[in-house]
DNA sequence: CTAGAACCTGACGTTGACGTCAGAGGCAAG
DNA sequence: CTTGCCTCTGACGTCAACGTCAGGTTCTAG
């Protein structure tokens, strides 16, 4: 396929696209033309691209684990830099969980009747406390 | 106390305590020569700004938030504000262990013995394959 | 009183992952 | 053949959260 329809497929734009390319996140092989063309399972490849870059990595961290991840090559090296990043997304998960109870822990203090800043009845304009 | 001194105590630069400022996430009071004064709990008021960047919010959003974890003020616009950023974090959670699981499951692959590519004896020069 | 550390404002620099625009070529339909 | 959409390269623009530098003031230890 070509790329306007790995883009559409994928979710993503045809600069992303590019982008990847440019970084050796994504290959393909080009029509006499120029074109880029792509098999079926890029549109899984850019997704797990996304995730990844979704998880906070940086291209050239994502390029040095995709070949492992690809599960062709595995060095003492490699598996330790995937197990780090694991790591790494375990840790922003506990973070984010922190975050999260302590957002949840607001939302049922401001929600509930009995604290202090309850909101009752009609749309007081209450002035906003500075910060 | 003064910005440095904040800055060291919240782990964070002082001109991320003058941005702070700038973006409302922040108070201070002014000694007559116009140095930045702040009190005991700005140490965990720069820890909560921290926390809520770490979760991806922004500048302005945080900034929209603050009152209402301040307990200060609660309507029912900000009151869904934040439980739609608490959603996000949670789907945000959601996703970054899918991420982590995809991870595992390429960490076990590559160092099961039975993976097609497990490393054995001594650092064979292996040509990692193309992107 | 003076040196040096800390602070001030203002402004430009940085980085990553793209967005966007220009100008030119390619491709299927009518 | 030409119309219109898709694609190409190259290059500049963007945005957020600061980093960094300049040039000047203030505080504090000796």
């Amino acid at each position: 396929m070509r790329i306007g329809e790995l883009a559409t497929r994928a979710g993503v734009s045809v600069r992303a696209l590019r982008y990847y390319e440019e970084q050796g996140l994504l290959r393909s092989t080009r029509s006499p033309s120029g074109q880029r063309h792509y098999p079926e399972h890029a549109v899984d490849r850019v997704q797990l691209v996304q995730m990844l870059y979704g998880a906070g990595l940086s291209s050239k961290t994502i390029a040095d684990l995709l070949p492992c991840v690809d599960a062709q090559v595995s060095t003492p090296e490699s598996r330790a830099r995937l197990a780090a990043e694991r790591d790494r997304i375990d840790a922003q998960i506990v973070e984010l969980t922190r975050t999260r109870d302590r957002l949840d822990a607001v939302i049922t203090l401001s929600t509930s009747p009995a604290g202090g800043c309850a909101y009752e009845g009609a749309p007081a304009e209450q002035e906003p406390v500075a910060i």
